[in-house]
DNA sequence: TATTGTTATACTCTATAACTATA
DNA sequence: TATAGTTATAGAGTATAACAATA
């Protein structure tokens, strides 16, 4: 069955567009953040469901990557994560293997997290499924449109960091 | 390999400017929309905490307002909600008072939803908390960046509608 | 047989308090 | 005393199966 086109039959409509009235949602930031958010992580876990890794991981493993030697509370600092749900994350990816918790000598509370080789291959072979799955958004939207969007995006993400 | 010269001493990084090299994510849209979303939702539940209402709530309580009778399967396909998650969503919405299940004599599997007086008037609140909400994003990145990414999150919202 | 609203359930994500071992 | 990592726990959000009433 079709999507049951409520308002009667115009072909006006033709692209079968949502048959709803949404008011002011239309013109509200946090409501399409959101949808277009849960749309894109759709997309992603279709590409990145043969690795069996969520946004999450995949963020913590770019950036023990990017950034080799921080400590747990720095990662969750960078990536807006609370520590303790932090722990079973961590948890995950050690026991596969992609990860090292190095003890340090001049702190003996704190671990220095590291990438093992088998987690850096594992990341590069990430990255270049985001990469793909970077093009189909870029395809989508156009690239001009990518780039703008990118520094509003930024720019609003930013707003979270000042007031800490 | 370098092992954390991050915290050597620097006063040069003077305004405290994120310390952390995000690499790739920093190019990826899925990272950034999923920052920007938690930092818009984070001042929607500053304006809208007097109100006692979330996210998904003010948007239910919209769709009703702005289409009464639906049903609640369709409220739940218009707004990407499981119907099983919808039923106390509703019920809380209900024992508010500013929604009514009215039963439909031509189908009576199924309630045409609808806002009560009070639901009305407290809609209206929102909306006004809503605007106050939206001006403090607009004056933070500016109109036409509002205008602009209206566009392209709508394009994305879409196209989880497509395959459905 | 199919659909509406519902119950039950489970799994993820997020948030907070409190513990331990270090500092 | 303060901090790093941890445990336990509770609350949202989300997903699926299955049921009763109705179509």
């Amino acid at each position: 069955m079709r999507k049951r086109d409520r308002d009667s039959g115009q072909g006006a409509d033709a692209g079968a567009r949502s048959a709803f009235n949404y008011g002011p949602l239309q013109n509200q930031l946090g409501y399409l953040l959101r949808r277009a958010q849960i749309a894109v992580f759709r997309d992603f876990f279709a590409v990145f469901d043969e690795f069996d890794i969520r946004p999450a991981q995949y963020s913590v493993l770019t950036l023990i990557e990017c950034n080799p030697g921080l400590s747990q509370t720095e990662i969750c600092k960078a990536l807006g994560i609370q520590k303790p749900n932090f722990v079973p994350v961590l948890d995950a990816l050690e026991a596969r293997g992609f990860v090292r918790r190095a003890s340090t000598p001049s702190d003996r509370r704190s671990y220095a997290l590291f990438l093992t080789a088998a987690g850096q291959n594992f990341v590069r072979k990430l990255h270049r499924a985001a990469a793909k799955h970077e093009r189909r958004i870029i395809e989508r939207v156009g690239v001009h449109a990518h780039d703008c969007i990118f520094e509003v995006l930024r720019n609003l993400a930013s707003s979270s960091d000042e007031e800490r």
